[in-house]
DNA sequence: TTCAAGACTGCAAACAGTTGCACTAAACCT
DNA sequence: AGGTTTAGTGCAACTGTTTGCAGTCTTGAA
C-alpha cells in the first residue's frame, strides 16, 4: 500500500540501510548511489515514516504549544508565529487549550511527552510543583512566567506599564487608576509595581477583575467614583469594556478620561476611539520560544514592550 | 530510561501481549490480571508510545488542521472547538497556517499524510485536481468548499446574506451595495446570488475587494457614489473598514448607511457602532468536522446561520 | 609491491508496541 | 463421562527506520 524504505531500496539495487542514509546521513553515501536513489524514491513517491524514525531515534520533530484559551485575541498572533518557527525547520506543531485550567494543563502536558521532542508553554497556570515534575518528562520553554531550571521567554509589560502611565503624566494626568487583573496573576502584579513607580502621579489600584471586557465594564463605575482623569486597564479587553461602560456612564473617551491597554490586541485596532496601548511582542515570544526549544537553549530571554499611542488617551480638561 | 510495556509485563508477571491487550482491548484479559497491571503500569509511571503503536496498527491517533492563517478572527473559534472535539476522543491536532499560499497547503497536506489519520481543510485554495489527488493519501474533509468525493462541512452563507438583505429591505432601504471579496471566492459567489434574488431591493455589486479592513476602507468612496443606503459586506473586517472609510467621507453608521457584515468575528462585537452581522457556526463546523474524520463518516453536511442584529443597521432617512 | 587508511555499503539488531495463532484450563452441554 | 466451547494467556512475527559493526574495494604512501 504505502511505499516504505524497502520498496526503494529494491527498485534502486542497494540496501535498505543506504537508502536511509541518503535521506538521514546524505554525505555517508557515494554521489551517484544518492541521485540514483532519490530519483528511485521519487518517482515511488516515498516519504520517510515519522512514526518510524521516531522510533529508533527518539527524536519526533514534532512540537507542542500549549495555550490557555487558543480564541482569546491575544494568542493567535503567538501561534501563529511558533507554527512559522517550526515549519521552517521542519517541525510539526501541536497545540492545545486548556480552557484556563491547570489540570488540563499537566494532563496535556503528560499526553504531549512521547509525542513531541518538546512544549512551549504560554503563561501556565499550574503550581511550580508541578511543572518542575513534568520538566523531568519533557524539555519545556515557557512564556509570561519566571520558571527557576526552565528556559524562559518573558515580555517586559512592567516596562510598558511604565512608559503608558508616564504618557499619562506627560499628558498632564495627575491621579490615575489602574484597573488590575486577576488576584494572583504573574502580569497583574508586574504591572502594579512598575505602575507605583511612576514620580509625579498617584495610582488608585482597582480590582482585582476579571480579565475580560465584562471585567472592564463592570469596573467603570469605581473609575468614575475614584475621580481620576486616566486609567491603565489590565489589558485590552478590559479598557474596551471599560470604555463601553464609561460611555453607559456618560464618560467620554479620551475627552473625560484617558484609557491605556495593553497587550495590543486586534479588536483595540478596530474599536473606536482606537485604543493607546501597549504592544506586547507576541510573534517574537512565539518564534523564539520554538528557536530555543529545537536549539535546546536553555537561557531566559526579556522582549521589549513599547507603547503605541492612538487615540484613547489626551490631556485632561 | 522511560519505561516501556516489557518493564510492566516483568513488574507484573505478565507476557508483553498481555500489558498491550489490557490497553489496547481490555475485555480480553481478564479482570484480575488487568487490574494487577493497570496498577503496576500506574506504579511505572508507564504511558503507551503512540509512535510505536502508530507502526503496527497505521492510527497515529493525531489529527490535522490546515487554515489559511491562524491570526485571522475567523479562525480561532473553530481551532479552538476543533481542538475539543479532538481532545474528547483522545486525539492531538497538529495545526498549521498557509499563509494563504496553495502551495504551502499542498505541502503540508503531503507532510501530515503520514503522521495523521485524516486532516480537516478550511477554505482550502488549492485546484479541484491537486485535491482529488491528496485526498488518495490521506482522508479529508473540507470546509465551505464544494469537494466531490471528500466530506464536506459547509456553512449557508447563501442564506445568511438572503436573511442580511431581507432586513435591510425591511427596514425600507430599496437599493443596496454589495461590497464583494475576492474574485473566485466560492463564499462570495454564494452570497452574490443569493443577495441578488431579494425581491424589492435593487443591488449594487462594488467589487473584488480585499478581504480585510483596507479593503473596506478602500471601498468607502465607491459606496458613497453609488447612493445606496444600506450595505453588506463580504465580511466584518471589510465592514469595519467600510465604517471608518464612510466616518471619514463625513457620513455616519447606521444614521445615514446601514452596513451589515458576516461572520461575527469578536472585534465586531467590540467595534462602534456594534455590528449587525450574520453569524457563521465556525465552533460548530470545527467540531463537526473533527467528529466526521473520526467516524470516517462521508457526509456533506450544511450548517445553519442566523442574523444578530446589532447597532450598525436603522431605517434610512 | 605491500600495507594502511578511507570510503562505501551490507548485515542484523534494536526501537515499543500489536495481533494472528496456538495452547491450556475451566465451564458448559448432552 | 466425554466432547465442545470459551476465556485467558503466551509466542513470535511484523510495522518502517536507524545505526554500530564488519566487510569490500579503492586509493595513496612507503
Amino acid at each position: 500500500m504505502t511505499v516504505t524504505i524497502r520498496d526503494v531500496a529494491r527498485a534502486s539495487g542497494v540496501h535498505v540501510s543506504t537508502v536511509s542514509r541518503t535521506f538521514s546521513a546524505p554525505h555517508m553515501v557515494n554521489a551517484a548511489t544518492r541521485s540514483r536513489v532519490l530519483t528511485v524514491a521519487e518517482e515511488l513517491g516515498y516519504r520517510p515514516n515519522r512514526a518510524a524514525r521516531a522510533l529508533t531515534t527518539g527524536r519526533t520533530h514534532n512540537l507542542g504549544l500549549i495555550v490557555a484559551d487558543i480564541a482569546n485575541p491575544f494568542f493567535p498572533p503567538l501561534i501563529k508565529a511558533a507554527h512559522a518557527a517550526a515549519r521552517q525547520r521542519d517541525y510539526h506543531l501541536f497545540v492545545a487549550d486548556t480552557d484556563e485550567e491547570p489540570a488540563a494543563e499537566e494532563e496535556l502536558i503528560q499526553a504531549f511527552s512521547k509525542q513531541v521532542d518538546g512544549v512551549v508553554l504560554c503563561s501556565p497556570r499550574s503550581s511550580n510543583k508541578a511543572l518542575e515534575r513534568l520538566a523531568e518528562r519533557v524539555p519545556f520553554v515557557v512564556i509570561n512566567r519566571r520558571l527557576r531550571g526552565a528556559a524562559t521567554v518573558l515580555m517586559d509589560v512592567g516596562h510598558g506599564a511604565r512608559l503608558a502611565v508616564e504618557h499619562l503624566a506627560g499628558l498632564g494626568h495627575r491621579r490615575v487608576a489602574l484597573v488590575a487583573g486577576p488576584a494572583g496573576s504573574w502580569t497583574s502584579a508586574e504591572i502594579r509595581t512598575a505602575a507605583e513607580r511612576v514620580p509625579g502621579v498617584e495610582l488608585v489600584v482597582i480590582g482585582p477583575n476579571a480579565p475580560t471586557e465584562r471585567g472592564g465594564f463592570a469596573a467603570a463605575g469605581r473609575v468614575r467614583e475614584s475621580g481620576v482623569t486616566g486609567v491603565l486597564a489590565y489589558n485590552d479587553l478590559v479598557a474596551i469594556g471599560l470604555i463601553e461602560g464609561l460611555g453607559d456612564l456618560g464618560l467620554g473617551v479620551p475627552e473625560d478620561v484617558s484609557v491605556v491597554g495593553i497587550d495590543d490586541i486586534v479588536p483595540g485596532r478596530l474599536s473606536r476611539p482606537k485604543l493607546t496601548t501597549v504592544a506586547m511582542p507576541t510573534a517574537a515570544a512565539g518564534r523564539l520560544a520554538v528557536d530555543l526549544l529545537i536549539q535546546e537553549v536553555s537561557a531566559t530571554t526579556s522582549l521589549e514592550t513599547r507603547l503605541v499611542i492612538r487615540e484613547s488617551t489626551a490631556a485632561p480638561r
